[in-house]
DNA sequence: TCTGGGGTCCTAGGACCC
DNA sequence: TCTGGGGTCCTAGGACCC
């Protein structure tokens, strides 16, 4: 044989935490180790991550709290969301799983890619390693499913939750042709990397139930019937990559802000704190990825769920030019708020949306820009860069825009009413010792 | 009383141009 | 009666993801 004849075989690995933000919650508080746990939405509404010992009571996942709030006379546990404590632990168990190979690729705040082609061991050793470090070190169970391509990785993690005899690993990726879809034989089409609940139905109804039938299934009728994403899925299943690998993360194309209120708001002026802060929040995610917007969209809609008058309406607003001021984009957004806004109406939620995001541009601030003295626009972007440290030390409320300020009472703050101390993320809350 | 938030990609169709 | 065809750009909407 060959040299080059020896390529080692792709192997793609993708691991998970398990029930990922119960999980950090058990972290910081180990007595909620083995009770049904859930985390959660913004403002209590549903929940969004379950325990096994919850699944196992029935809750499934977007279920309203308020359906489900009784099962806490029965041991139920319900914690408000804390988005700041998931996205540091995220760190911490990327940084740890990144150690294991130099090709991660994030994929969402509590699963990656990591590429393990050529590396020693099996999959299986592997895979194992992975967990036990990432479980010391960090504290949070995971799986891992290992595959030629990432559709396969993705399924081979599904197996590794849904399977226990598989300890958490499951490795697809020395299978022939004939053993994969004898693995994949019994996997249901929906549970698929990319076919979801509309489509589902409808490759079932012509007869592919499963991912081996999804795999076997004539290319060009894919294409022809459904899309080109279904026919790429079907080539991945057989182990052939289709959907590129990406080592970092690319800028956003759009950037959004957005909330359902605590309590209706019928009041412009409540709205326009809203919408004050949902845009500053926005703007502070532009800077962050050196970006700047030269369109706003603000947008306001009464619930969706109750009855009785019934208003939803955005506006879109072209700026002059692209920028990443916070007051620029307020002014811009304030408009659009005050264009759509009609009296008498129920809202209960409004959201801000940057578009036609794209890279600031190199160099110094150009001198005709915004004409405007263009050392004011220096200092005040040096201003705007010293709002978003001094936010990121000690808080994102520490310093709002002025338009934003609210009585601490406001109808459009968010419940929270299970929320646990954000014990690594604020300084308030750091767990005395000793 | 009470139902999340933030993204991506693809496609179809209209406007416009030559 | 005949009344093109191909290309690009943009937008809205639908599907998916976590």
């Amino acid at each position: 044989m060959g040299a080059q004849a020896h390529r080692p075989p792709p192997r793609i690995a993708l691991i998970d935490g398990n029930s990922f933000y119960c999980a950090c919650e058990r972290v910081l508080r180990p007595s909620l180790e083995g009770k049904p746990v859930i985390v959660l939405s913004n403002n209590d509404g549903c929940a969004i991550a379950r325990t096994a010992e919850a699944k196992a009571m029935g809750i499934p996942m977007g279920a309203p709290w308020f359906s489900i709030r009784h099962l806490q006379a029965r041991g139920l546990v319900a914690i408000s969301a804390n988005f700041a404590l998931y996205g540091d632990m995220s760190d911490r168990m990327m940084r740890v799983i990144g150690q294991f190979s130099p090709a991660q690729e994030i994929y969402s705040i509590d699963e990656c890619f990591l590429d393990l082609t050529g590396l020693p061991g099996t999959g299986r050793e592997i895979g194992t390693r992975i967990r036990q470090r990432v479980l010391r070190w960090v504290g949070i169970p995971t799986c891992v499913g290992i595959g030629a391509t990432k559709t396969l990785a993705k399924l081979a993690n599904h197996l590794a939750k849904s399977l226990p005899r598989l300890q958490g690993v499951c490795d697809l990726s020395g299978l022939n042709h004939a053993g994969l879809l004898r693995a994949i034989r019994h996997v249901p089409v929906g549970d698929v990397w990319g076919v979801g609940r509309r489509l589902a139905p409808s490759l079932e109804a012509s007869g592919i139930r499963t991912a081996a039938d999804l795999a076997r299934a004539d290319r060009h009728e894919l294409r022809r019937r459904y899309s080109i994403v279904l026919a790429k899925t079907a080539r991945e299943l057989c182990g052939e990559p289709a959907i590129g690998w990406e080592d970092a993360p690319s800028p956003k194309q759009q950037i959004m802000s957005t909330r359902s209120f605590g309590r209706p708001v019928r009041d412009l002026t409540e709205l326009e704190q809203a919408v004050s802060l949902f845009t500053s929040r926005a703007a502070e995610k532009l800077r962050q990825q050196h970006s700047h917007a030269s369109v706003v969209q603000v947008y306001i809609r009464t619930s969706r769920f109750r009855t009785g008058p019934w208003h939803a309406d955005n506006a879109v607003v072209p700026l002059d030019r692209p920028t990443d001021h916070t007051s620029v984009l307020l002014k811009a957004a304030l408009a659009g708020l005050r264009s759509v806004f009609r009296p008498g109406f129920d809202y209960a939620k409004a959201g801000v949306c940057l578009l036609d995001v794209r890279p600031a541009a190199a160099g110094p601030v150009q001198g005709e820009l915004f004409g405007q003295d263009p050392e004011y626009m220096v200092r005040s972007s040096r201003a705007m860069a010293v709002v978003d440290q001094l936010n990121q030390r000690f808080g994102s409320r520490m310093i709002q825009v002025a338009s934003a300020l609210h009585e601490p009472d406001a109808r459009w703050l968010m419940r929270q009413a299970h929320r646990s101390p954000s014990y690594t993320t604020q300084w308030g809350d750091v767990v005395k010792v000793g």
